[in-house]
DNA sequence: AACATCTCTTAACCTAGATCATTGTGCAGC
DNA sequence: GCTGCACAATGATCTAGGTTAAGAGATGTT
């Protein structure tokens, strides 16, 4: 249906799903077959809203989302940032309304695949449900680190981990080169993932640029020291349950 | 091999995941048909520890336990309490490595059952493995909602919000009346999920008796008006997943 | 080129919650 | 009926981060 080069749009899902479970050619096959429709977003869509019932499965092609729930004060609070490759819908594959509201943060392209296709897949190819269990259980994983991230660390450590988790993240996709990589995001979105406001997130990334952690142009960050960074941001990537091989 | 009378250990377990999917006879039979043995553990014991391979999956017959992980700085982070009828390893069912630990919160009588005997179990039913995803995305639902509650919530709405969410989910297992609830957990481990010092917890909770949200007698916990507790707490308990007919 | 709109930056000030220290209280063990 | 100990309660003080406000860059638009 789809080719399987480099250039296919389901190409970053395959690489992300191989290096949960170990696929065989039927179930990558399978994977690639599914049926989706390209659709690029502008900044800020939604892709999914709170209390309404999930009808799609997107998977992330290119661009960036993140998912985003309300306090009744009118305080929002980022739970999750995808990257490319990643499935925005994997939650509300099997509960049926919404607890939460995913939107784009960047212009984003997706590729919208049925529910009922995805079903279908799990249910057909075990090893395909298995890397599907897995990509949900290690997304779960980076929820607890958030509300320890969140709970428990003060505004720089808690910043520069987040900076860590993003890095780590883009080059297990492939997404960066080692050597720095673009920050989608506003200080005030920032300050939306860490329970932070904009402007004490602003006097804090300059803090870690003043210490030496980071250098910054624009919205490029780049490391100098990565230990010394990771150290500082009370980062390990075991939560993150990348396989070493991947 | 053990009876499905309310005195069966796993009676709470088969009632959870009745209210996850629509469980048939044999389904229901093959979970009651799970080998497990019974073990009775103190306060504070592990089951699961932060970097080890998890071994077994157990399910909490009675008691209370908590998943917590560690900062840097000697910081602790609860992340997740579990009351009886709760599988404590759905986590790690798959996972190879736990990320974070899972104690005891009071004496506690589990179940242990062979990760093989689960695995098994989701492989041959399907809506056995559809009941365990569903409880699965539901955690981590609730994981979503803490970093909401830690992020973005002062004090006493955090502090409001997990007394209503450990009421609802203790009523929809059957564990609490409406007239109150046992709350088994000290101040400085309330501060620990969510976030606070001790000290702030108590001030909080003097608070919202003050305000007369809470009565308290010693760890007992009655909301003399819930539609206000609720309310006060920004509590909605859509997160929860809990089925209406459940 | 001028304008509008987002972001980012910075400064002055304030408050929620942390920290530190002490006292009170129930309960288990002897 | 003491003694010890974990937990709870409070007061005094401090600080990380919030709030408010105002300018400075960017970037895009007509």
């Amino acid at each position: 249906m789809q080719s399987n080069s480099s250039s296919d749009p389901l190409h970053l899902l395959l690489r992300k799903l191989q290096g949960r479970a170990r696929l065989e050619q039927e179930d990558l096959a399978a994977i690639s077959a599914l049926p989706y429709t390209l659709k690029t977003l502008e900044p800020q869509s939604y892709t999914a809203r709170e209390g309404e019932a999930p009808e799609v499965c997107a998977v992330l092609v290119s661009g960036f989302a993140y998912r985003q729930k309300l306090a009744g004060d009118g305080g929002r609070q980022i739970v999750a940032i995808h990257i490319p490759g990643e499935a925005l819908d994997l939650q509300n594959l099997f509960l049926e309304v919404s607890d939460h509201n995913v939107q784009t943060l960047t212009r984003a392209e997706l590729a919208i695949i049925p529910r009922a296709a995805w079903q279908a897949l799990v249910r057909t190819r075990p090893a395909v449900a298995h890397a599907v269990m897995m990509e949900i259980l290690a997304e779960a994983s980076i929820f607890r680190e958030w509300v320890l991230n969140v709970g428990r660390r003060d505004a720089s450590t808690r910043l520069a981990h987040l900076l860590c988790e993003f890095a780590v993240r883009l080059e297990a996709q492939g997404l960066a080169n080692g050597d720095g990589f673009e920050l989608p995001m506003t200080q005030e979105q920032l300050g939306d993932s860490l329970g932070l406001t904009p402007v004490h997130v602003n006097r804090t990334i300059k803090a870690l640029e003043g210490l030496g952690f980071v250098e910054r142009d624009r919205r490029r960050i780049r490391f100098p020291d990565w230990e010394r960074m990771r150290d500082f941001g009370d980062f390990t990537q075991r939560y993150l349950h990348i396989r070493a091989g991947a």
